[in-house]
DNA sequence: AATTTCGGTGTACGCCCGTTCACTGACTAG
DNA sequence: CTAGTCAGTGAACGGGCGTACACCGAAATT
């Protein structure tokens, strides 16, 4: 007998339809129970924790094809195998869950600064090294970074201003980057902000164009990178040009 | 009485919930009634057509502050004043009309195009023009470019993949252009193409930037187009140094 | 060993949703 | 004048949602 079936008997009621959620869940989790049995090992601060990163990675999983404002409460509970009123153990709300989700995903947009700081230090190019580092950012997280796009300008507001924030700090630490490598010409600290959102905007629309490709087709990956770097270089070029003021 | 207490007391049914929603709906209509008592009027045609405006017009209102994904039919009906079965007389899902509503704010953008370009034959400055007319687009059709920005990457995979192609067209009339303005440089299609989805990409961030602030502070709004010209300008020094291939 | 803490459970509620179906009555075509 | 069309109505349905509340039992504290 399906689910179905009970509820048009007029056998209806919460228990029911959770029960069938649990079951999917139990199934789920079965599937890729690569653990094992390392299930209920842990102090009770270590279990919460593990729930909370299952709260936070089924959220992170279904905002890659759909927005965050269409993901309910109850969904993320069920994926992480939680009774829906156990969320509020670990968040205040949706809202709040996303906010601390802006912050888990920025972690390899910030690895990205330092390694490419770090490259800086080399003697290589550092376009080119900075476009590779990207490319294999994105290959590596790309739900980070399709959750990061996604809801940059998406429902929740609170979202919004968060990620706001980050890019806009993102955005100041390579003005510092360009202030360096341009000391010595005269350029205005307004004039380095500008030319560092002109480059920002360019590498996140690289970003967006890498995500909306078929990462398996390693050659439209490569044109778009390779376009990326002349972009970059574009710009480079225009600012060994620029006389500021 | 409030409908509130009348739910709890159990005297519940849909009927009293759209009454209430029916009832939102007339003061709403009421206090926008600009065009006074020419409601009845029109032929069967004319007054369809009129309800379908109204029907993108409230979704497009909604959409400035959430996500069309969170829009529901119900509540686009009701802003309508028609019942939500009337809904389907017009359009066969939301996603339907988002599709619709996408082409019908692609009209300032085609409109700018096109300004743009009429702009050029005159002797001024191409580039201070085009930021000046893109001000105005933005300034004068908020609404057009909040909704276009923000389902670009939204939820919706039909209204996604419309905006993309409008958006492909419209990088593919800058490449044209920008041929023509190059012509005898030794530019590769390829390169052209590079630079063009690099300006785009400029303008589009300029279009967000000029969407987060309060439009009624015009210094912010200068500010920010100053920035979006001297970018454009970076751009062309750039490409006036370019060597292809 | 006794007590407290707290992550997770189970039930129940009121609400809004999309969609079905039979209908109504003003406009329109013949 | 009449028959038909069709935008809009109104009631009902099954279902998902957020959240309040009382409760449980194992881990942590005393």
């Amino acid at each position: 007998m399906s689910i179905r079936a009970v509820c048009e008997l007029g056998y209806v009621s919460d228990s029911v339809s959770r029960v069938h959620g649990r079951t999917l869940a139990a199934v789920t989790e079965h599937a890729s129970a690569t653990v094992g049995r390392a299930e209920r090992t842990g102090g009770r601060a270590e279990r919460k924790e593990r729930t909370r990163q299952k709260l936070l990675d089924a959220t992170l999983q279904m905002v890659t094809t759909r927005s965050l404002a269409s993901v309910s409460l109850r969904e993320v509970a069920r994926d992480a195998g939680i009774v829906p009123t156990a969320f509020y153990r670990h968040f205040d709300s949706m809202d709040a869950l996303g906010v601390e989700l802006v912050d888990e995903c920025m972690r390899p947009l910030r690895q990205m600064t330092r390694d490419a700081r770090r490259g800086t230090s080399n003697r290589g190019d550092i376009i080119a090294g900075t476009v590779a580092i990207l490319g294999r950012q994105v290959r590596e997280h790309p739900a980070q970074f399709q959750f990061l796009t996604r809801e940059r300008y998406g429902g929740v507001s609170a979202v919004r201003r968060a990620i706001a924030m980050e890019l806009r700090l993102f955005t100041s630490e390579l003005t510092v980057d360009l202030a360096r490598l341009t000391a010595g010409g005269d350029w205005s600290s307004e004039d380095l902000e500008m030319a560092a959102d002109l480059m920002v905007a360019a590498m996140l629309n690289t970003v967006l164009r890498l995500l909306e490709v078929d990462h398996r087709h390693r050659e439209d990956e490569q044109r778009i990178l390779s376009t990326s770097e002349r972009q970059l270089r574009l710009i480079a070029l225009g600012m060994a040009a620029w006389r500021s003021g």
